[in-house]
DNA sequence: TATGAATGAGTCTTCATTCAT
DNA sequence: CATGAATGAAGACTCATTCAT
C-alpha cells in the first residue's frame, strides 16, 4: 500500500525528522503503539498501523521489535509497567488506616490516568476482558502487588470492625477499579452524553470520594 | 479453469447437525458472533472464526448476511437491543424513589448479566473504550434510553435533598454502571485472583447495595 | 447475497411473472444471458448476473442448462447460429455478380443487426478478438458458409476483370465486416462522440455502399 | 494463530529472475497486464494471471499499484496513452488534404499497431464495446485529438468539392478505424480461415489504400 | 417445476515477515 | 541504521455448483 499511494522518492529522506535519531526511534515506536493499542485493542492493530502512525516504514518495527509478540512485550515492560507503578507506590506510604489506604488508591490511579492516557481503556480491553492479551500480566506481576495486597487489609480491618460489614472485602477492590479506571476509560462518551465537559478529573475523584464515603445518602 | 475440467466430487456432508434447518442455522450465526464479538472484541473477530465456531462454511455467513458489517448489524438488532430492554424494563416499573430506582437498576442489571453473559464484556469493550464499533448504539438508542432518564430523576432527588449532596448526578450513573457491568466483565478474572469460587451474582449484588446505602461505613 | 439483500419471503413467488410458464422461461433466460453476453463479455459474465437479469434464482439457470458451458452452448445454437443466417440468407439469393453480392452483404448485416442488438458486441468481443469465446464456432460453422464463399467470388470477378484489381479478393471480406458489424458494435459511441443521433441504418448503409462504389472520390 | 507458533521457512527464491530489480519490475507488470487485458479483456483478467503471467507473487501487484482499479489507470497513463500519441503524430504531420490526411492515419495506425501488438484488440474490446472499460478514456481524451479533428478536416474538404459528397464525414472516421484496427484486431483468425500466411502489415495497407482510393472499381 | 441451503474454489486485498542492500 | 522488494498466509467476499425438498 504504502508503494501504491505516496510515490516512491528513493533515498530521499521523508520529511519531519532527522534521520539517525536512534534510540528516539524506538520511544517513538512504543508510545505508536500504545496509541493504537488503546485506540482499537491490541489484536486488531497491525504493525502497519503503528509504522504509519509513527511516519516510519513497517520494516523498522520489525527491525527494532523483531516480532509482533516482542513489541507488545516491550510495550508492556517499558509502559505499562511504570503505570502500575504510579498507582502502587501511594498505597506503600498510606499508613494503615483504611480511609488513607482507599483515598491514595484513588488519587494515584486519578494520577496515573491523567499521565497515562492509554490507560483505562488498555486496562478495560486488555485485562479486563475475557481473551485480553494483557491478562497474564495481571495475574502474575500486578495482582499480587495491588489487588491483592489491598483485599488483605480491607478483610483485617473489617475484622476490626472499622470497615461496613455488609461489603466483601474482595470485592471492594473490584469496586474500587470500577469506580476509577472504568469512568476514565469512558470519559469521552458519558461527557458527549450528558454534555458534561464541566466534569473534569478534580470532580470525578471527589464525587468518587463521597459516595465511597456516605453512599448515596438516602433518607 | 482447471477447476472446470476436474469434475468436483463433494465432500460427505459433515456430521453432527441435520442439513436445511433454515431459520435456526441464522440463530446460530448470531449467537456464534456474539460468542466471538464478546471474546476477542468485534474488530479482530474474523468471519471465519464465526463460522467455525458455529460449525459451517464462511460463505455461509455471506449468504445470511451478505457481510461483515450487515451480520455486526443483526447482531445488534435481534440481540444486542433486547438485552438493554431487560435493563430498561424495571427502571420504567419502579417509582420515583432513589432507593428503588438503584435497585431496579442494580438488579435489573444483574438479570441482563445472567441472561446474556456476553453482555458485558461486549458493552465494555464495544461501547465505553474509545474506537468501538457500537459506540453510536449507545449513543442514539440506549442512552436517551436508560442513563439520561437516570440522571434527571437523580437531579431532581437531590434537589429534594434525598441524595448525598455531594455526589454529582450524572457521574453516579457512570458509578452505577461502574459498579455493575463492570465488575460482571472481568467476573472470571476477579474470581481466580482472590480464588473467589464462592462469590456469586447475589453475593455481588448484597455488596454493591450495601456499598451505595452506607459507603465504606469508616469511623 | 440474494438472501442477505432482499428479505427471505419464504414459499412467496417475487412479483412480476406467472409461475409454471415453462419453456418461457429457458427463453427468457437465454435472452438474458444473450444481454449480459454482449454488455460485460461472455468471461465476465457470472450465472448470478444472468439469473438476476431474468429476475430468477440462480439455481434454476443450473436446473435448465446444468452448467455454464452448456448454457453458452444452447445461446449459440438457439439465438446466434440464427442471427448469422439471416446474413447468409440474401447471399444465396444473390446472382453471380459482385455488386449484388456486396450489396446483399451490407443490407443482410444491416438487418441482422437491427433484428439482433447483441449481435455485433458479441461477435466483436468473442469471435473477433484472440482469447474470444466463440472463435471456433466462427471457424467450424460460419467460415466455410459466408467468408469463404465471398473470398472465393471476389477472387473469380477479379480474375474476371470486375474487381478493382489492386484489391486482396479475401481480405475484401474482412474489409466488408469491418465496414458493417464494426460500426454498429460501436455506434453509441460514434453518436456521442460525433453528436450524431441523426445516423441511423439506412444513413450507414448508404454510406458504406458509396464508399464501396466509388472510395472517397478524390480529385 | 497455528501459523505463528510453527517458524515459517521461506521457500527459496524462484529462479529464471534476478531479484531486487526495482522498477523493471514494475514495468513487466504492466507488460502483463496489458498481455492478459488484450487476452481476456479487462473485466475478465484477474490479478493472479496478471502475477502468474509475469512470473511473481500476486501480493507484487498490490504492492507496487495498491489496487486492480489503479493498476488499470497505470496501464493506461503509461502505455495505452502512447500507443494512441503514435498514431496522432503522422496526423499533425499531414498537409491539409484528404489523400495525406487519410493516409497519414492509415500508416500511423499501421505503425502503432506493430509497434504496440495489444492495440487492436484492447481498442476493439474496451473501447468500442458498450460496457468497456476505457470508453471513458476514448471520449475524454482521445476522441478530441483524434476522430472529432478528422471528421472537420472531411467535412471541410467535402465542403470544397475535395471528397466524394455521398459519403458522410463522420461515419468516413468510423469507416477509417473499421478498415484499419478492426481487420488487425482479427489478424490471426484471418490469416487461419483464409490460409493467409501471405497477407503482411503491408499488405494490408495498400489494399486498405486502394479500397478507398477507387473502391471497388465494378465495371 | 423450482428454490433455499450449503459448500469448495477462486478473487481481491491486507498483513506479518524476511532479505539484500 | 534503515528501507525497498518480495512473499505466504489469511481475511472478506463472489461464484458455480450440488442437493434435498
Amino acid at each position: 500500500m504504502a508503494a501504491a499511494t505516496r510515490k516512491r522518492i528513493p533515498k530521499a529522506r521523508r520529511a519531519g525528522r532527522p534521520p539517525g535519531d536512534g534510540p528516539d526511534q524506538r520511544e517513538r515506536l512504543l508510545d505508536a503503539a500504545l496509541a493504537c493499542y488503546s485506540r482499537k485493542g491490541i489484536a486488531a492493530t497491525s504493525l502497519r498501523s503503528i509504522a504509519s502512525e509513527a511516519g516510519v516504514n513497517p520494516a523498522l518495527v520489525h527491525y527494532y521489535f523483531g516480532d509482533k509478540l516482542q513489541l507488545q512485550d516491550a510495550v508492556v515492560q517499558e509502559r505499562v509497567m511504570a503505570a502500575f507503578e504510579t498507582v502502587r507506590a501511594p498505597l506503600l506510604r498510606a499508613d494503615g488506616n483504611v480511609a488513607s489506604l482507599v483515598a491514595g488508591f484513588v488519587s494515584g490511579m486519578g494520577d496515573a490516568i491523567s499521565r497515562y492516557p492509554w490507560l483505562p481503556a488498555l486496562w478495560v480491553r486488555e485485562v479486563l476482558c475475557e481473551g485480553g492479551a494483557l491478562r497474564s500480566l495481571l495475574m502474575d506481576r500486578v495482582a499480587p502487588a495491588i489487588p491483592q495486597v489491598l483485599a488483605t487489609r480491607f478483610a483485617a480491618a473489617q475484622g476490626a470492625g472499622e470497615l461496613n460489614p455488609q461489603l466483601d472485602p474482595r470485592l471492594l477492590v473490584v469496586s474500587l477499579v470500577g469506580l476509577t479506571l472504568f469512568p476514565a476509560a469512558g470519559a469521552p462518551i458519558w461527557r458527549q452524553m450528558f454534555q458534561a465537559e464541566d466534569i473534569d478529573a478534580d470532580a470525578m475523584r471527589e464525587h468518587t470520594i463521597a459516595l465511597l464515603d456516605r453512599g448515596l445518602g438516602l433518607p
